[in-house]
DNA sequence: CGTTATCTTGACCGTCGTCAAACAGGGTGG
DNA sequence: CCACCCTGTTTGACGACGGTCAAGATAACG
């Protein structure tokens, strides 16, 4: 709202969740020649096989990561909030192995992929924000082959919203009331190996037990520490605070 | 076999299988302060909520990466050979978010954590490679979230065995015959999703349409094409080779 | 206000889990 | 050398979680 207010902020901010950064580090990433665009939800921010030229940041909406079977099965391997980086996970390999599309409407910052490899180079401390964002991630990857592998379509619904509302919560991007989900019943299935119609069966009767309340497109979580235990969630693997060593 | 052999010229190799080192860096990995040991089968090299101090290299034998939900079920996130850095995912995380288990008797190299940040620090190459080794560990992650959340039981074992096999022969380790495959039906259960039962089941059928031969511990692939395409197998997602950008 | 996407529900079916028992192999010790 | 484990593999019967198909109800949207 100031007017010192920069389109690379989020990323200052999601950067210095994790780790310090000098006011001199912090410069050099509002230096970086960013292009900001809004695009219709739906819309490919990187495409499996392509080779990636610019590095894309969330600035608001929503999207995620996916990966497709050769016959056509869709699995969504994480989503983005607000304040996530696109593809900092192919700012070292050179062909992208999975696609990142919007959820919705979302207004995205591009950054050229050598600007960013050379401020890493110049800024170790921006490398080492780098590295950790995508441990982080990578950490994430993990949880999510537990919970796809080994809980049952309830519980694997429960960790998902559980996941979302934390990373809602550290960006300070939840009103009291609840938050507004940006996923359909079949996209839902798509993130946790389900089909929508299980999916809608689980969410239901999550709703039964009292654990969620869904108005349309926003959900609530009146009993959250309940539903964290029955999502089996635990949010050790998302290195939550400053990782200090 | 030489006079020049060096405990860490797995790790070089390694290294240098995705970037380019100069002389100078490598000659910065062997001055790495390595502390060389064999363990017994089943030794943790990391816990889940440990504060890693070292990094461990797998230089023989085989180990896994996994989790355990509350209720004590186990999944496998991965599987790691010889040459493969075994917590380099840790390297800028304080606390550890899974296990790392020897699936056999093993020969580690320990390095110290501080001394591996700190020749990221000195030498760019060499950040360089650890950034694009974890970046790959990630997109394998990110393919297994696929794999188990996707195919069927016969697919998602099928899979993982080309992955196994593609691992091994980069890294030198299969002869023309087969490979001596280190994993239980069970833990082949705890990577894929299923219960060592139900593995049983597709080893066999596998097995009974000519995809795979079986003698004790080891394993042959009499047709390996036809075993990639049952697996839905394509190696895009392992980055093999230089990545140049 | 019509058109389309999304959600909801029911009936039915298949993959995979559970339980249990038999079997093979490899190591150990008597 | 053989008996005896212990671990791992193999098999069968049965059941459940979740998939499939199809229809109808709601909500989103131009």
């Amino acid at each position: 709202m100031t007017a010192l207010e920069h389109p690379l902020d989020p990323l200052v901010i999601k950067f210095r969740q994790h780790t310090a950064l000098k006011a001199e580090d912090e410069a050099a990433i509002r230096g970086l020649p960013a292009i900001v665009r809004w695009v219709e939800p739906g819309s490919y921010v990187v495409r499996e096989g392509d080779r990636p030229t610019d590095c894309a940041l969330l600035l608001s909406g929503f999207a995620c990561r996916h990966k497709l079977t050769m016959d056509g099965d869709r699995q969504i391997v994480s989503i983005q909030i607000p304040g996530d980086p696109l593809d900092l996970q192919h700012l070292f390999l050179d062909i992208a192995d999975h696609n990142v599309q919007t959820l919705s409407r979302a207004e995205l910052a591009f950054l050229p992929r050598s600007a960013l490899q050379a401020i890493t180079l110049a800024h170790p401390n921006i490398a080492r924000a780098v590295s950790i964002s995508n441990a982080v991630e990578a950490s994430v990857f993990r949880e999510w082959v537990l919970n796809v592998g080994r809980r049952d379509g309830r519980r694997r619904i429960a960790h998902l919203l559980c996941e979302f509302a934390v990373k809602m919560d550290v960006q300070g991007l939840s009103d009291g009331a609840g938050y507004s989900f940006p996923m359909t019943q079949e996209q839902l299935g798509d993130a946790t190996g389900l089909t929508s119609v299980h999916v809608n069966r689980m969410l239901r009767a999550l709703e039964s037990e009292g654990l969620l309340k869904r108005h349309g497109r926003s959900i609530a979580f009146p009993n959250a520490d309940a539903l964290r235990s029955v999502a089996d969630f635990n949010t050790r693997y998302l290195h939550l605070g400053r990782q200090e060593t």
